[in-house]
DNA sequence: AGCCGGCGTGGACTTTCGTCCGATGTGCCG
DNA sequence: CGGCACATCGGACGAAAGTCCACGCCGGCT
């Protein structure tokens, strides 16, 4: 594990509690290669530090005050060769994985997590590959799982349909109206009708919204 | 790393190809607590090698003759006190990902995944972690991120919405009809048909159909 | 107090949707 | 060849959806 390529890995530490600051640089500093290049209590201090240290891995602690670790994460991610974010917390939320990936962080772990771990994440992050923690990771899996079995019930039935059929339930899932779909698709608003009519029937349907929401289901 | 509380982790390994099944052998037999207890070649010899072993994770191979890894992860996983599988296979495709994630493997792994991090698999994936590639851990994070940054912009919309027409928008992405609307919200068919024209106005959208879109966005 | 704006409730009216007839033409399969 | 599914169109009709106007209520603003 030793002899990475580049010699030494610099690291921000951001968080408001002492301890947890402290604590982190103590297993991190020296370790495998990783140097703690400086500390912040606020996403307020993180530009400068940045600016002062270029780290490659930022860890950000989330429940700060003044300027919380999303927000801070959000703007470092604007910059230009942005370090890597790995986000520390206690929780971890829907809401707050959510945001943190959409933020923009390659990280998101657990503040329970072993020691050994969290450095095996700044490698990881350093190197451009994402870490997460394992609840996360799994919580990822069961929505991707979950909504791949909603997926194929609806492309099943959507198979039953011929071409222009599907075409015009297509249509439908985009929010069109008939005459909008007989003037695209260039057929005669009886047609349209025609078609729609028989999609509800094969689709065992009422209207065209249940139309709309199954073929959206089959399409995500 | 010594030490752990199983004093044995036993994995089977599954896979056509003679010399990734010895390569795997290799490199995970005898290693830190993990012993090879038996190989398969195709999807078909796994129940018989699973009765007589007992193992605690199976490297599954995607691509097998006959009986496939996905078929074989999914019957693995019906019986009472499942192995774990961890699906090893050398393209990531969506589809790949998502059905074997869906078959119940708790791992997926490239074949061009270093023996560490192989055997760093086997290891997590027995104490009931999980364990991805970062490819494919990156894809589920990014489709994450995309859909929330879609879920944001319809709550946001929804958000102006008062409590009936709130309502009435959620009961329409359900696929229901003003006249089931009103029965079930005890209202007449004309306060439905007015909630309704204003919901339209507030999301500047045409139809129903549109809603119920956009709300199944939010809602997701 | 008076006024105004949003809300929930409706009725009357227009437009769209969906169904049910009908018809024609095409290509394919047994 | 004779069906059979598909695609196309028309008309007519009932049902559903949407628009418009109106009323009473309530809370905030002047």
């Amino acid at each position: 594990m030793a002899g990475v390529s580049s010699p030494e890995i610099r690291v921000l530490v951001v968080d408001d509690d002492a301890l947890v600051r402290s604590a982190l640089t103590m297993m991190l500093d020296g370790a495998d290669g990783i140097r703690v290049a400086g500390e912040a209590t606020d996403g307020d201090e993180v530009p400068a530090l940045v600016d002062a240290h270029a780290p490659h891995v930022v860890l950000m602690d989330l429940r700060m005050p003044r300027v919380g670790g999303l927000a801070a994460t959000k703007r470092l991610r604007e910059r230009p060769d942005p370090p890597e974010v790995v986000v520390l917390t206690t929780f971890d939320s829907d809401e707050n994985v959510l945001h943190a990936l959409r933020a923009g962080a390659s990280g998101f772990l657990l503040k329970d997590t072993p020691p050994a771990q969290i450095v095996e994440a700044v490698h990881r992050v350093a190197a451009g590959d994402p870490m997460l923690s394992p609840t996360v990771t799994r919580r990822l899996m069961d929505q991707a799982g979950a909504d791949s079995s909603d997926r194929e019930r609806a492309r099943t039935a959507l198979r039953s349909l011929s071409e222009r059929e599907y075409d015009v339930a297509v249509a439908i899932a985009r929010g069109r109206s008939n005459a909008e779909i007989a003037a695209e698709a260039y057929m005669s608003l009886s047609t349209v009708k025609a078609h729609v009519s028989h999609v509800l029937a094969k689709l065992d349907l009422e209207n065209r919204t249940q139309v709309a929401l199954l073929v959206h289901d089959a399409e995500r």
